[in-house]
DNA sequence: CATAAACCTTTAATAATCGCTCGACAAATA
DNA sequence: TATTTGTCGAGCGATTATTAAAGGTTTATG
């Protein structure tokens, strides 16, 4: 009997992705993914090229999709400020890793590892990211939106926090009964980034006595604005 | 020739850190590990009862210390404002991660698997230090000096702000160019975390307008409260 | 100082498991 | 029918962690 081709392939990417996370790259095996997936061991070489190639795969298409979604809210973002830019961002990349909650887990953890394939990921993508983020967080700090500061710690700052819930879910659920998967996750999480940038990353109103004037009368269509 | 049993112990101890937090645990022999010790490969097994309990040794090693840590700020703090217990905490940590920073990195990445082992970890260490850090949280609120907000989400990112730099050293010295092996390293990543303490965490004064008024005098011996 | 006990180290070997490939077979394609 | 493509079982060669047995060294005891 002969399945279809991209059938056998996902079958065995969706293995793989579930044990990669919880077991980590080199304690999986090979056969552990075969049964897993329910086809043949000789498959996955057949398929992937190895495990190896099952792995590089599996990050690279990650990778893809994430840089993507950045790319998208910074060439077509409709926001007025650079705030609204980055909500829109952070909305995206939440909803993107959610879906791919799993396959981002064990991203993040293997890119803690030494080795040519990390390094060569990092100069791909992480470099391509910092460039957008750093440039968003520029232009806001030009436009006298965003308070003069750090830009380095700024940007690892936010990466981080875009991270956290995916890296750890296993902690947020055993020590805090917080789980990453749920819908109901997104919408605070988010509000608690949201009220990061404004006390951490925007100018605060105090430092200019004229806009804090009239801040009240203007608050609910600058609030329009931002979004919710 | 017959060296000390605990140099001995040492030297293996030494290499397995060195050789977990570049590769992982899975991802090293036990010859690596004698080999680069310059031992012979069977006194892993004669002196921690294998791979396995060489690893829970070190895990356990390191956050015995971490969490000895914690409670002597948490206990032994004479700083008479809640801040000020967490800078001297974020202080004491910061160093001890540092002095220790191979041997966190591979133990934080091993806490992202799921095991057995991490689960009990995570109820022995993790709780307590979770217990501890919501108790100061929830002290500064009480006295009006932390602004109400969710506390889960206010653990977590202080935990995570605290364990970013020694999760991630490849990304920092690879992207950025930062290295947090340095002694120049912990002042500015320290300030970091106090205007982030002023900022996200602290009442703001904004919200007093009579302290507000007697702020400007008062600031030098405030400031000299908290520590610089 | 001599001897016994405890301790440390090495050699050699074991069983288990690793990723991967080969040849046969089946199904689709031409 | 001939060829390509997908699947499978069997097994290869290499490597894994571990241990048992024995040798060497230090320490305690008389």
């Amino acid at each position: 009997m002969k399945a279809d081709k991209a059938e056998t392939k996902i079958k065995i990417a969706e293995a793989a992705i579930s044990l990669f996370t919880s077991q980590g790259f080199k304690g999986t095996t090979v056969r552990q993914i075969a049964k897993k997936a329910g086809v043949n061991l000789a498959l996955i070489s057949y398929h992937f090229g190895g495990k190896k190639g099952l792995l590089e795969e599996l990050i690279t298409l990650f990778f893809e999709g994430y840089i993507r979604r950045i790319e998208i809210v910074y060439h077509t973002s409709n926001s007025s400020s650079v705030k609204g830019n980055f909500i829109e961002l952070v909305e995206s990349l939440l909803i993107y890793q959610q879906k791919n909650l799993p396959l981002a887990r064990f991203v993040y953890r293997e890119m803690t590892l030494d080795s040519t394939l990390v390094r060569e990921l990092m100069s791909t993508y992480l470099v391509k990211e910092k460039y957008f983020l750093q440039t968003m967080f520029e232009k806001g700090m030009k436009k006298k939106e965003f308070r003069r500061q750090p830009i380095d710690f700024l940007t690892i700052q936010f990466k981080d926090m875009m991270m956290l819930p995916f890296l750890h879910p296993l902690y947020l659920s055993e020590v805090y009964q917080i789980t990453a998967e749920t819908e109901t996750f997104i919408k605070p999480y988010k509000k608690w980034m949201v009220n990061w940038f404004d006390k951490c990353v925007c100018q605060t109103e105090r430092k200019n006595p004229l806009l804090s004037a009239v801040q009240a009368p203007l608050f609910g269509s600058i609030q329009e604005k931002w979004g919710s």
